[in-house]
This record gives structure tokens, C-alpha cells and sequence, in this order.
DNA sequence: AACTATTTATAAGA
DNA sequence: TTCTTATAAATAGTT
């Protein structure tokens, strides 16, 4: 009923669903509201948008239908009804939570089969892309395993300290393998200060496998 | 919407009233439900005819929508923190499906990109590619974790087997295993002479997690 | 129930 | 958001 024919399905852009809803929430109020007047019934429409508003119409009083209805329904809908609600919205988590796991994996692959057709910049951006994947999984055990190696390192440093001050300075693995932007360790200050025994905390447990190639999913 | 403009009041005969309750009470129920596809929306729609007859529909279970229903007109007066969880479980919904329209035209947008040319054989070839890849990604990095760790270990015997006697010359891990341009901050400077083990609590914000797509491909 | 002439709703665009 | 308008959809009256 518009410029252009349309598929009866979720429409995926925002705005354009709020705008739709809002007029035919209108249209179907009104139509609600004739179909009450001209046919002498009973109509009662509760709508809830998916940002949670609500909006309603009675013919009478909401809770009169309600209650009618109830009546023709032989059991009690409120006792029960919170159970069940709870139940189903679980549900509806999981199983887009489901679909999500899919569409991950499906991209996955598709990435991968698409490697082929890519420039060396696109080749680049991938890499990058899993590169943070892979780094959001394995953050936890990686931070783990660079306090043990800090802790050799410590010992390296500490060792050579008893060495002649005129022997060859020893370098670091990591600062003649930068790794990223993070500083190297500077814990000369800090090791003649601070004797304390210092710990990370580190959260332990699960392992985000998701992957959110180049989407922050979380508004 | 008809051969005829109608105004909108009591249909006064019986057998028209009743045809145009039946029309207008499917079109009804096809608008409730398109709003609800559409717009993701929550509907609940309840009609008694004027015979006494229920006709209903619901986009989730009646019991569901109705109990919302009561939900809400309970906060309107009293706003607690169940009205949090509700919002909070609400916008986790919509941002899963979000995501998963994000997935969605990520997906298409794969497709059409390479995919179209390829056959199904040459598809399966390169989804066996592309897990061989991440595979061998995976063991690279162990495999120069490790390296990194024996590295510091042996720097760790030599320097102690240094402490009661002589100096040798020790060969810095670099020059056995040049894997980079390399600059140094040199760690100068004396260091405590405490050898018990520390744990710092620096954070290591990088670890190397690159790819290196197209170059050392070594598993 | 079907059929259509019209009215009404509304999709897209401004 | 609100208005406009071309077009799709609903439906009033008819068969």
C-alpha cells in the first residue's frame, strides 16, 4: 500500500521500522476502533514496540474484555503466565543466540573462501580483523603466560645485576622483538623501590569464542 | 475503501453488519499480525463479535502479552527493579538481533563478493584452505612462544652458571634467531639484588597475534 | 463467495 | 518528525 510493494518480514533498518511502526500501529488502532463501532464489538488491542513502549485500545474497558476473555479461556492466565513468560524469553535468547553462532561461523568461512579474490590490502584488513579475534580468545591464557615470562625476565635482570657493570648488556627477548606498542618493562625503579610481592588480577573462565569481525556488537 | 464511502457508526442491518465483521475482522488480524513481523512487535488483538463470538490473536502466546500487559500497568504506579530486568532482557533481544542482521548482510555481502563465480568443489577446497591456515597460525605462535620461553630460561641457567667463576660470552637469542627488525632500550642500571620471585603487575596490553599472511609460512 | 470500483492505507521520498 | 504522493491493499456494494 505504498510507493512500492513490500515483504511481510522484520525490517532490518531502525528508523525505517520505527517509522512503519508508528503509522501502522495508527491504522491498525483506527481500524480496530471502526471495526468496534460499525460491527457493535468488543475489541480490545494491547501493542507492545520492540523498545518495550506500550500502546493499547479497548472498545470498553481493558480490563472488562480481559476478564471476558478469561472467561473463555477456563484457566487463569496471570499465575502461570509469569513461568511460562520467562520460559519463552529464554528461549528467544537462546535460539538467536543460536543464529548468531551460525551466521559467525558461516562468515568465518566465507572470509576464507574469499581470500583468494582479495588485494594485499584487503589481505591486510583480514588480518588484522581475525588478528583481534584471535587476541580477544586468547587474551586470558596469553596474560598468563607473559607474567611467567615477566618473572624470568626479572630473573634474567636480576642475575646480570651481579655481574661486573663492564660485561655486555643482555637485551631482552621482547624488546628486540617488539610486539606492539606496549612499553618494555622499565622495572628498574620500581624493583629498587618496591620489594612487595605484586600480583595481576586475572579473571579466569570463559572463553569468548565469538568472533565480531569488524563489528562492535554491544550498543 | 469500497464502491461506497461508509460512515463510521452502528451498521444497523443485521446480515451486512455480520459481512462486514467477517471482512474487516480478517483484515484486522492480517494488519496485527504484519505489524508485529514487521516491526518486531509484541500484539495482542481480541474481538467479541456482537454474537458472542471470541476470535484472537496473538504474535507471542495471549498469556504471555496479557501478563506483560498486567506488568506494565502495575509499574505505571510503582516503578521497581523488575522493570529494569525487563528493559535489560529487552535490549539484550534487540541487540542480538542486530547482530544477527549485521551477520546476515555481512554474509550476502560475502557471498556476492567471490562466491559466485566458484563451484561447489572449489568452495569445500578452499573452507579445507582456510582451516589449514588458521591451524598453522595457531602452531606458529606456540611454536615462537615457546622459542621465547627456552630463550629466557637458558639466558636464565647461563647467567647463574656465570655467577661463582669465570665469564664467557653468551650469544644473545637474536642473533640465533634473527625474526625481526629490532631497536633497543637498553635495560642499563643496576638491579636489586633480591632473587625472590616477583609477579609484576604491568599490564602487557600486546601480544604478537599477527598472521603474517604471504610471507614465513613456516606451520 | 467472487468480483471490482473506490476508498483507504501506507512506502518512499522530501 | 511531518507532509506529500504514487501505489498497494482493503473493502462496500454488487453478482
Amino acid at each position: 500500500m505504498g510507493r512500492g510493494k513490500i515483504e511481510i518480514k522484520r525490517i532490518e533498518n531502525t528508523t525505517n521500522r520505527q517509522v512503519t511502526f508508528s503509522k501502522r500501529r495508527a491504522g491498525l488502532i483506527k481500524k480496530a476502533q471502526e471495526l468496534a463501532i460499525l460491527c457493535d464489538a468488543e475489541v480490545a488491542l494491547i501493542v507492545f514496540s520492540n523498545t518495550g513502549k506500550l500502546f493499547d485500545f479497548a472498545s470498553l474497558s481493558m480490563p472488562h474484555i480481559l476478564a471476558r476473555y478469561n472467561k473463555f479461556q477456563e484457566h487463569s492466565q496471570t499465575s502461570s503466565a509469569e513461568v511460562e513468560t520467562e520460559v519463552q524469553q529464554n528461549e528467544e535468547v537462546n535460539s538467536l543466540k543460536e543464529e548468531i553462532s551460525r551466521l559467525q561461523f558461516a562468515n568465518l568461512r566465507l572470509m576464507g573462501k574469499d581470500l583468494t579474490g582479495l588485494s594485499l590490502k584487503e589481505l591486510q584488513q583480514l588480518e588484522h580483523q581475525i588478528d583481534e579475534w584471535l587476541l580477544s580468545v586468547k587474551c586470558r591464557k596469553e596474560k598468563r603466560a607473559t607474567l611467567e615470562k615477566e618473572s624470568l625476565r626479572q630473573q634474567v635482570q636480576e642475575l646480570r645485576a651481579l655481574l661486573p657493570s663492564s660485561y655486555p648488556p643482555m637485551v631482552p627477548y621482547l624488546e628486540l622483538h617488539p610486539l606492539g606498542r606496549s612499553q618494555s618493562l622499565r622495572n628498574h625503579d620500581a624493583i629498587s623501590s618496591d620489594m612487595g610481592r605484586r600480583y595481576s588480577s586475572e579473571k579466569q573462565g570463559e572463553s569468548d569464542t565469538s568472533l565480531h569481525l569488524g563489528y562492535n556488537s554491544t550498543p
